[in-house]
DNA sequence: ACATTAAGTGATT
DNA sequence: AATCACTTAATGT
């Protein structure tokens, strides 16, 4: 069919374009013919705690929150942000070894990504070198950002943390001009802290000039 | 003009 | 730093 060769080019396209790690030709072709396209708009979780994973994500567009949730009291944390060229790591795991996910993951704008089957995902790691890598690459990354992020909730304040937050938010967000368009309550609840410890801290951000504050919405201000 | 919701503030623990 | 109670301000109808 024309139309699937259609489809199968731009694949490989947005293969190249966003993952230059994958090399291999063959492996391209693959992931084009079996990896399905998914869109989802901004609020969409695409996988809950205790889900089962059959696909892993491979991030193309938009941006994707990976949080922990404690059952009682849905309290919240981030744990990192996913954007343009990730995957996410904890998918790999929940899915090679058939557990329920631990994490949930909610699109902050909208986002397309292609799914991979779980049973390619295990297939082309003996198969291909730059897959193999692409796999070891991401879980290196994500555990130095999970380090790191443990470190802010262990050994940081508030504050720093609240601004290392901002600025992955900005990040990720294909921001016009870093404008980040939330309620401090939202930050409050993926932070695991008050609405109100939120605003004071912003304030005192703004007084620093970090940040210019309206409502609904937060301009991060570039640093000097 | 009014209601609703976001943000700011002070006091209490 | 969390929570409460309250005020002030922005925004939508």
């Amino acid at each position: 069919m024309i139309l699937d060769e259609v489809k199968i080019s731009r694949i490989q396209r947005l293969i190249h374009d966003h993952f230059p790690q994958i090399t291999e030709k063959d492996l391209i072709t693959e992931i084009a013919t079996h990896a399905q396209e998914i869109k989802c708009s901004a609020g969409e979780i695409l996988m809950d705690y205790g889900s089962y994973v059959k696909m892993v994500p491979l991030i193309y567009k938009g941006g994707i929150k990976v949080t922990r949730e404690d059952p009682d009291e849905g309290r919240e944390i981030i744990l990192y942000f996913l954007q343009s060229g990730d995957t996410c790591s904890m998918s790999f795991s929940c899915c090679m070894t058939n557990k329920r996910s631990e994490i949930r993951t909610e699109a902050i704008e909208d986002s397309e990504l292609l799914g991979v089957p779980i049973q390619y995902v295990d297939k082309w790691m003996t198969q291909y070198q730059s897959w193999k890598n692409f796999v070891m690459m991401s879980y290196d990354q994500r555990m130095v950002e999970m380090v790191s992020s443990i470190d802010s909730i262990a050994f940081e304040g508030l504050d720093e943390r609240l601004m290392k937050y901002l600025e992955a938010r900005s990040q990720v967000i294909a921001s016009s001009d870093n404008i980040i368009a939330m309620t401090h309550q939202e930050i409050a609840n993926d932070l695991n802290s008050s609405r109100e410890a939120i605003s004071r801290l912003l304030k005192k951000l703004e007084h620093q000039g970090k940040v210019e504050l309206h409502r609904n919405r937060i301009i991060l201000l570039a640093e000097e």
